[in-house]
DNA sequence: TCAAAAGTGTTACAGTTACACCCATGT
DNA sequence: ACATGGGTGTAACTGTAACACTTTTGA
């Protein structure tokens, strides 16, 4: 049984894949395989199959592409303007993943084409793919002011600089290290390393873990008309 | 031409259509008028049509059951199992919308037979209409934290006590009276009316109704690691 | 006149910002 | 020895929370 005089359409999933090098933004993007736009550059994408949810789906793509397996990966929001691929009407379900990118690189498959390119040179993208960069962006400026979700683009093991270089990329601009440290370290969300990172300094810049523990509980938000000691846990 | 080979699924979109009365948040649902569960409470929904985004579906289903148009409306969250409906696989977007009860109740489609019930006293809900609801609480809750809008629940003129009791409802809390209007009225967001409202109290409490230019422009939020004024719009 | 809700001010505290110098090390 | 980036403390300020009494008026 089915439901009648309905049409059914294609539905895909298209991930936004963003990582930080410890100086700049990337985002990666392969060649696409097949008409229309072969070539082209092209956010990774797939049609979600009729066994799984398009969680699922996207999963499965970024696993297919990148290798990997439970990174950071969240639904952004739904393309849909009827001509926005020109083979026929496809209602694309945009993911962001936030990843590490030195932990991974070596996995990154070449088969399909996927380069990282920095977030200030991308090159044109097919179809409706750069208004969901953008979406993408300031979906990740949005949270990434509540949230820390940035840690999931780094390291096991990174340095306060490091940090601070990347809240930095991400909102273009500069912030007192004095003030950042002290925010950062009085939340207990990093343990202190012993070993130092000596590639950007001749002093060397302690390594810093993220506190599993803390992490995903103990950050909090701030808001506006209630009380700070009512907001509990406002997940998004 | 084609893709070839994919397989194309029904895509809908259902609402989660939230009032607030002035005392109690509410949600519109219907009876559903077709198998299966024909009869049963559910989200006011309906499927995308060829010609349309998913956006503009939103809105037309909207409107067939309310009347309403340029309501707030916002996509919440893709619920895709394939399973999730018993007859075939439909992909179903939710929306939030949030209403101003009292001044469009009259336009509410009796057709449809939809009743407002109380949040506290749902009904059992088809599919997964329920799990919709909660992320939709969750994310008004997330989102009214730091934005502005509740007021899209309030008519044009409302008093402070209304204000608060939608703040103190949504999160359950109760806030303090002084601190609350002190907060709220340094926004430069209201604009204190001539006249009172008398319906719940002798005295009479004043009206205010929203400053148009400011709103949507001058509320901001506040954050962690970034200098508070470093952020400028964070839209979401 | 009294009950019920509206309205208003002050003080203590906490969090945020601005700001400048010393430290460690490789060359 | 010096250049480079890493690390740290304090004081002024701003925003938030806690708190209680007076006002208005219909019944």
């Amino acid at each position: 049984m089915k439901y009648s005089n309905q049409s059914r359409v294609l539905v895909a999933v298209d991930s936004i894949i963003i990582g930080f090098d410890g100086f700049d933004y990337k985002i990666l993007l392969i060649q696409r395989g097949f008409a229309p736009e072969k070539e082209k550059w092209s956010l990774m994408g797939g049609f979600v199959q009729n066994n799984e949810s398009v969680d699922e789906a996207a999963n499965r793509i970024l696993k297919q592409l990148t290798g990997l397996e439970d990174v950071y990966l969240e639904q952004l929001h739904v393309f849909s303007e009827p001509d926005r691929d020109p083979i026929e009407r496809v209602i694309a379900i945009a993911y962001v993943a936030l990843i590490d990118i030195q932990k991974y690189q070596q996995q990154i498959n070449d088969d399909f084409h996927a380069r990282w390119f920095l977030l200030k040179e991308l090159p044109k993208l097919i179809f409706d793919h750069e208004e969901m960069v953008r979406a993408a962006l300031e979906r990740l400026r949005y949270k990434a002011a509540f949230h820390p979700i940035l840690f999931e683009l780094l390291p096991e093991k990174f340095t306060l600089p490091q940090l601070q270089a990347m809240y930095e990329g991400l909102f273009d601009t500069k912030i007192d290290k004095r003030n950042f440290s002290r925010k950062v370290l009085s939340t207990n969300l990093l343990k202190k390393e012993k070993d130092k990172d000596k590639s950007s300094s001749k002093k060397g810049a302690f390594f810093y873990s993220l506190d599993e523990q803390n992490y995903k509980e103990n950050f909090q938000s701030i808001l506006n008309f209630i009380p700070k000691n009512e907001i509990q846990l406002l997940n998004e």
